[in-house]
DNA sequence: TATGAATGAGAATTCATTCAT
DNA sequence: GATGAATGAATTCTCATTCAT
């Protein structure tokens, strides 16, 4: 009935792998467990032995899924740069992090876009962990008095949201407009971190 | 089997309503038929009868959702008014449709998430309309050597993306961080049609 | 409720036609009123209003159906001819009958498969009449010794049946085997009148 | 979702025999799944579980009907003895068949009759044994000039159409002519196969 | 007569979950 | 740990029939 917390065993590894990408492409309604099991080459009731339920493969994904990001993109920002740099590097890290596992923008997007209807409490908290970092950042800037005051909460959905959405859209955006040009990624994040550095300059 | 497109009737127009409401709670597979039927007080046959299908009925839904925004958005720009305004203008009402009707960002927010895996042609085409608006915008902003040269869609995304995240983040942000005062939306509005100001001003 | 037994208005005719088509090409649970009404081009109720039910326009069908064959085949048979040419007559006409419309023998057939579940008695007593009038002349013949004696029921049901059976059949049979060419209905008749003549042959 | 082919379960053999006697006795569209489960005593997704749906449950039951007749008819005609040997045991062998189990005889005709609309390929094919066994007997007859030609067709449409009806509607001619004695069905495989063979004898 | 709009009672199919082996 | 075989409870969709106009 609980989520298994030792080490997970390699059959275990192997289905939250595929589960990851079954939530993100389908949903928690939309995914299935018959398919997951195709998918994953390995029996349905294997699934149910490795964890238990639906709602315990789903917690174990997401909170998979979020600790991996709040760590790199904690452990990038370090304490000795300036709060222009931390920022930038916040933003970096966040998305190299969606660019190299997209599941993780668009899991994040659909639970937002759920109000975190199916969002299991230990990777809600590793969303709080990323928010904090911010947060940290931002009241740094604003007591130095390099930042002009603003909603950590404001900067955190823009950058995470903003970003999420970007690359989420690519598949929409290129078949409602083939003509124009992407961005890259990394354009997209400078842009963005152009963005953010501009809003928060304190304006004399 | 074909969906009406004649003047919808009065029940065809309850159940619409009632399951605009229900997809954007719970997304297209989350979507129960019998409950939907319940909760508008009608025969689950007769919306059968008037959208055809499940996706039928998912198509008008979010056409009609997407066809309002568009055509409020669009007919509040005018072309007298400077770019900076009609670019305030276009913000200004694309976040008044969604705080009046969550439903549009959180139906916007699933669709981008799952890669517009349910999204009907036609309601595609009503965000193809927003975004060329946004873009004649900008393009005349750069020609008049107003603006900055930015990628339309990269703003496009930011706005639409970025206040229904915000709009849609509400109860998520809430359930994470319970001490900290949220912005209203209008405060959010202006917070991104200054960020956007800035971000298309011709620096130095 | 009940079927009308007045003359037929024009829209009743059209339903019947049609509905005869479906009925042969479907069965009776097969045969899906909506698809009848869209087929027929009229509204799903005027169906009711005609025909009371789905039973009943089945009925309708049916005895409309057999009582036709049921007239033509005994018109055809002459008391002024010969034993040989009255059996000759018969199965020649019955021959014409299912060849004209087809709808009869499948119908037929379908019942005879169903063990008559649906078959209504008035579309029964047709079927009587054919048995009728072939028992007469099998009597006749033996009466005046030239046919040896055989059950009427065991000639009428490979008459009819076989007969049936052959025209149904053309479509699978082409499907198996697309080599060998197929007797005309024409000759398929002569043989089986020379066979049942031969089988009523006395032999001494 | 797909048929399986190996050695078939306990549970999907049951299923399989009580299916076979629905179709028959309903046809494909009268026959419900709810019904099927309930008399067979297993639970309605076991059968979408052995047989993915109610076509392929249909298709396997096809397919085993005739591939049981194909066999046994097959088996008892021995090429040793003489071609009217064969013939009267070809006749026999699939009277017995179709007396022994009215299944077969009922649920070929209604695919006669529905012109094979459900009929999988490969029952189809168990029906194509039969009649190349047939078409060998006759081709060896002629042959040797001890049969005048006759279609193959002709013949095993005949024989196989004409006994089925027989069986078949048994129940309808008892319920119009409850006064003549019917034959039984060895008296009538003896007529069918003295007038086969008369139809075959060389005139001259 | 004719028709658009219902609707109740199904009927096919799905799916998360369990269990014996 | 792994798996084939269940199964109950949905869930989507269908269809004969009715009814107000």
């Amino acid at each position: 009935m609980l989520t298994k917390l030792k080490k997970p065993s390699k059959t275990a590894c192997l289905i939250q792998e595929c589960a990851i990408k079954q939530f993100a492409m389908h949903g928690y309604d939309g995914t299935i467990m018959d398919e997951l099991a195709a998918d994953t080459g390995v029996n349905k009731a294997s699934i149910y032995y490795h964890f238990g339920s639906k709602q315990g493969l789903y917690d174990a994904c997401m909170t998979h899924l979020f600790s991996g990001v709040a760590d790199h993109v904690i452990a990038s920002v370090s304490e000795d740069d300036s709060v222009w740099i931390q920022l930038e590097k916040f933003i970096t890290a966040f998305s190299a992090e969606i660019y190299a596992n997209p599941n993780i923008s668009i899991s994040l997007m659909r639970e937002m876009a759920a109000g975190g209807e199916n969002m299991p409490v230990p990777a809600r908290q590793q969303m709080q962990r990323l928010l904090f970092c911010l947060k940290g950042i931002i009241e740094t800037g604003v007591n130095n008095g390099m930042f002009t005051p603003v909603q950590p909460l404001t900067l955190h959905v823009m950058i995470t949201g903003g970003l999420s959405l970007y690359v989420n859209s690519a598949p929409m955006r290129q078949s409602i407009e083939s003509d124009t040009v992407d961005l890259s990624v990394s354009e997209m994040t400078k842009e963005v971190v152009k963005m953010v550095q501009n809003g928060l300059r304190v304006s004399e």
